[in-house]
DNA sequence: CATAATGTAACTACAATTGTTACATTATGT
DNA sequence: ACATAATGTAACAATTGTAGTTACATTATG
């Protein structure tokens, strides 16, 4: 268990509700991710809480798209599920008696920092709409 | 846990051994980095793999730097202590039968390449070198 | 030959993620 | 009204990765 999941999760379900008009029923959802309903269920709670969706109770309830697929980054979409920092720094801290010890944190913080910043520049720069029009793509290169 | 801190404490095994002469044992990193010396001895049984240091047998025995610190680049080091990704794809394949599930992930897979790359860039561009600097820089600004 | 070190196996502890069951709540539509 | 179908969410199990710990065989020093 390398990381989460949950934000190509996220991606692949906002993706399905951008092609249906009607609310969508997490257990439809589930299908088509490979999961169980309530995994998807969790994950629609963090998506309605941030706004990209909109959950309805009861029967002939489900989820819908609350955005533009255009007006969702996926940045904003990862910051919505995910812990952020790729890069971890220690678990406990290093020694402060050590002149390595006592600096190396501040140093590598700034250094991760740059590596996240980097990788969030480039998933920021694309939205739901860009990974539709490679989904149409892939569908018709007829 | 979010990650691996394999990476962080690599640097900073590496930045204690760069200012040490002769081998240093595990025990006396351990007390910098503040973890059990097994946990060091597993970290340094990668980095002796990969070539960046060496381990003596022995009394008075302990690990020394086997390259100069401005030929440690970061990402080789990040590359030999950590697992590749800090994306992750979906756990579990996608439903082949339904359109997203049959080509999200390769699509996904490309975008989250592209983010792997700007961020290994940064660390790529830095050296163990560049970290003593930074090093020395912190214990001397008078 | 006592000492001090690595290498490594084995086990524990811990935390995050995901899967699963269960059920209260809410809305629909006949 | 009421059967039905959905969400929301709690609780618990399963799995996994990381790190901490103990133990000990092996190796080299002086």
């Amino acid at each position: 268990m390398n990381s989460s999941s949950r934000f190509a999760v996220s991606v692949h379900v906002l993706a399905l509700l951008a092609l249906e008009a009607r609310p969508v029923p997490s257990a439809y959802i589930a299908g088509s991710v490979n999961t169980n309903p309530v995994v998807i269920r969790r994950i629609l709670a963090l998506l309605n809480k941030a706004g990209f969706t909109h959950s309805t109770l009861g029967a002939s309830g489900g989820t819908t798209l609350a955005l533009p697929a255009s007006r969702i980054n996926l940045l904003d979409l990862y910051r919505a599920v995910e812990e952020p920092g790729v890069l971890s720094l220690h678990r406990n801290s290093p020694n402060p008696a050590c002149p390595v010890g006592r600096n190396i944190t501040s140093i590598l913080g700034g250094i991760f920092e740059q590596a996240q910043l980097a990788m969030e520049n480039v998933i920021e720069a694309m939205t739901l709409q860009d990974v539709l029009d490679q989904l149409n793509a892939a569908q018709s290169p007829h």
